[in-house]
RNA sequence: GGGGGUGUGGCAGAGUGGUCUAAUGCACCAGACUGUAAAUCUGGCGGGCUUGUCCCUUCGGUGGUCCAAAUCCAUCCGCCCCCA
């Protein structure tokens, strides 16, 4: 039982009431665990999935993993831990994000054992009545308690009667979906402590725990991982990119990925090497999306660029219209940059090489035979002509 | 309906007539260093060429004043707040 218990606490930022949950957890119930996304974006990063794997902690505890897909609320836009109000999105947009999602997030949750709910079923029958019932539950000031509102009301920011309304919803789906527990990000608790109190309001007794998780950090480390902020992994990357993108974060960065992402032991990976570490990280992680095949190919990839400082496998080609021609134009015809200042610039700086040999001007070029192009550590291109 | 505010480069945010391709910070790119990194340092971060104290194009849109406009005027558009 404890160790079940330590299982479900690894990396948690607060769990409401632990005590409840010790008691349900000995109660023997299967415990109905409900994790709610919004498919506001085209696709997942791995900041998403650190809530997945806690619902996937669960289902391999045995428990009921309900995978909530706010297809409703999508529409409405989650005012958590948003500066401003969203712009509605559209059905079909919608529709397109769930495909992706459910496609990303079954890489990680066992589909038979994963019980799929879309909001909409109740909350598009809840009419006015319904919705009026509900909103009765709650007041201005409540809702003003929270942070992001407070502060945007007090900077004389609008605030749309819609994003009010979005916590009420979000407590709805807990009661239509009787849940024992809820998870999510250190953003959402105030909503999810919500859900508690419309349970309660709702008639049941034996209200949701609610389970808050801290926002992963993006790759540079300090900034929850975001899209706007430009430090994603994306589940959509190639496995490559992927696997570079883990090894270019801190070492620090590693060990909370350690913790939020897998579920490997902390003090074995804190006795390794910080490099062997990273590697082994990063090859878990992709392993998890690509598959073990990609994952080492991957690995042997990036040793051999980075390490080796050697020129990769396969190398996109690139065919040439004329013999002779400037390596500034021959940059940006190949698209490895998008301006001829750029080229001018990044060949001045010696970020270009042919055949491993750096050049530092912009000389003219016969392409005779076939040659490797190289921008930086990471772009190349083969060139040839015809 | 009335009053007020605001719109600047990917973002944040200075700049209120010439010295403005527009400070600064972040992000990004390249180079050096290294355990791949991170941190740090250096250079860059509209476009073009004949590479120059060169040309062209940017400050919500349009039109105007002026030798000269991000900056002034008019008008339109967007966003926000307050009062009713």
């Amino acid at each position: 039982m404890n160790k079940f218990l330590e299982k479900i606490k690894r990396g948690t930022n607060e769990i409401i009431s632990i005590k409840e949950l010790e008691n349900k957890l000995k109660s023997g119930k299967k415990l109905r665990v409900k994790l709610g996304v919004d498919p506001t974006m085209p696709d997942l990063h791995l900041g998403h999935t650190v809530l997945i794997n806690k619902l996937k902690t669960f289902q391999d505890l045995g428990h009921q993993a309900v995978f909530l897909i706010g297809d409703f609320t999508a529409r409405i836009g989650d005012p958590s831990g948003r500066t401003e109000t969203r712009s509605l999105l559209t059905v079909d947009q919608v529709k397109t994000n769930i495909k992706t999602y459910t496609k990303q997030v079954f890489k990680i949750l066992d589909r038979k054992k994963t019980e799929i709910a879309y909001n909409s079923k109740w909350l598009e029958n809840l009419g006015v009545t319904g919705l009026l019932n509900l909103a009765a539950k709650s007041t201005v000031a409540q809702m003003l308690v929270r942070n992001d509102f407070e502060k945007r009301y007090k900077k004389d920011e609008s605030i749309s009667i819609i994003e009010f309304l979005y916590p009420l919803l979000q407590a709805y789906d807990s009661v239509a979906l009787n849940a024992d527990v809820e998870l999510g990000g250190n953003d959402q608790k105030f909503n999810l402590l919500f859900g508690r109190q419309i349970q309660k309001d709702y008639g049941i007794k034996d209200a949701q725990i609610v389970i808050i998780m801290p926002l992963l950090e993006g790759t540079d480390g300090i900034k929850k991982m975001s899209k706007s902020y430009n430090n994603c992994i994306s589940l959509n990357d190639s496995s490559k990119d992927m696997f570079g993108k883990i090894m270019s974060i801190s070492d620090s960065t590693m060990y909370r990925y350690y913790e939020l992402l897998t579920n490997l032991d902390l003090n074995m990976i804190k006795n390794m090497h910080p490099k062997a570490a990273k590697k082994l990280l990063a090859e878990e992680i992709v392993k998890r999306y690509y598959g073990a095949k990609e994952s080492l190919k991957a690995l042997k990839e990036f040793d051999r660029i980075f390490i080796k400082r050697d020129i990769p496998e396969n190398i996109e080609k690139c065919t040439m219209e004329n013999v002779t021609l400037k390596l500034s134009d021959i940059l940006i015809k190949s698209t490895m940059v998008s301006s001829k200042n750029e080229a001018r610039r990044l060949i001045q700086q010696g970020a270009v090489k042919i055949d491993s040999q750096k050049i530092k001007d912009d000389i003219i070029i016969n392409v005779h035979r076939e040659f490797v192009l190289q921008v930086g550590k990471r772009k190349f291109k083969k060139i040839t002509h015809q």
